[in-house]
DNA sequence: GTCTTGTTTCGACAGCTGTCGATACAGCGA
DNA sequence: TCGCTGTATCGACAGCTGTCGAAACAAGAC
């Protein structure tokens, strides 16, 4: 079977924590932790919200671009950027008037990876390289 | 304060789903589609049912098998169950007594897939072209 | 200084979620 | 048939979540 260049475990240390779970079962603690990162994930704004911050030019994006293409006040949008931010996901800064924030890959990397299911590996369109 | 309209590509595209977020902007409906699944994994309960199905013998498990390790009551755990059922995360079946459960690997490898972050995302020139 | 713009925090509210005990349903064995 | 065991559904409830408008805070412009 093919094996694709896919992260390997140890590639740094955030991602060495987590194995794939289909190999063995999850500890209580890790689940909590891993949860937390997921529940981040699980609206549909701040979904969008991280791949508009991690497509945009740079890799990074000020709030103000941010809050243009959804239907939710701005408020809102600064909540979810919190809660992106608490959950480690993303990375922000104030530079002059505006706030910028970047995804974090090391910890999509360590969700991605845990969620690698060797038994499909095979039938994953062969990445995302164009 | 949202008259703003930004170009989001993949919004009719199937493959939107599951390539890289770090690529392209998220469509709303994807985004919606993909929170349900992320919401599916957002308990730890849950993220811990996943692994100990997927790391079972056989690839499944028995629902008898999971209420053992969990300090929930038996209808918690089979309301959970159902929670990823409904996500499309496993499937199920009743053979005589007992129901078993086993992952969907396609799924987990779609979700997977989305989160790779490429580590040239972090270096990605600020004048790049798309 | 004052004003303007960008962003976050606050307080409130409706709706959703995880949990339970009780109960119903599905098969098997006696 | 009856009873037993395994699993799902029901109804209820506390707590969490997404959303808003209003207000506060931060930085620059005038």
């Amino acid at each position: 079977m093919s094996n694709l260049e896919l992260p390997v475990l140890g590639q740094d240390d955030a991602a060495a924590c987590c194995s794939p779970m289909v190999r063995e079962p999850l500890g209580e603690e890790a689940a909590v932790e891993l949860a937390k990162m997921f529940k981040a994930l699980s609206d549909p704004v701040r979904l969008r919200l991280l791949s508009l911050i991690a497509s945009h030019e740079g890799g990074e994006a000020c709030v103000c671009d941010l809050t243009g293409p959804f239907d939710v006040s701005q408020p809102t949008i600064s909540h979810h950027l919190k809660v992106l931010r608490e959950a480690g996901l993303v990375g922000s800064e104030r530079r002059g008037t505006w706030v910028y924030y970047w995804v974090l890959p090391a910890a999509l990397a360590k969700l991605s990876s845990l969620l690698q299911a060797p038994a499909a590996i095979a039938t994953v369109p062969a990445g995302g390289a164009r």
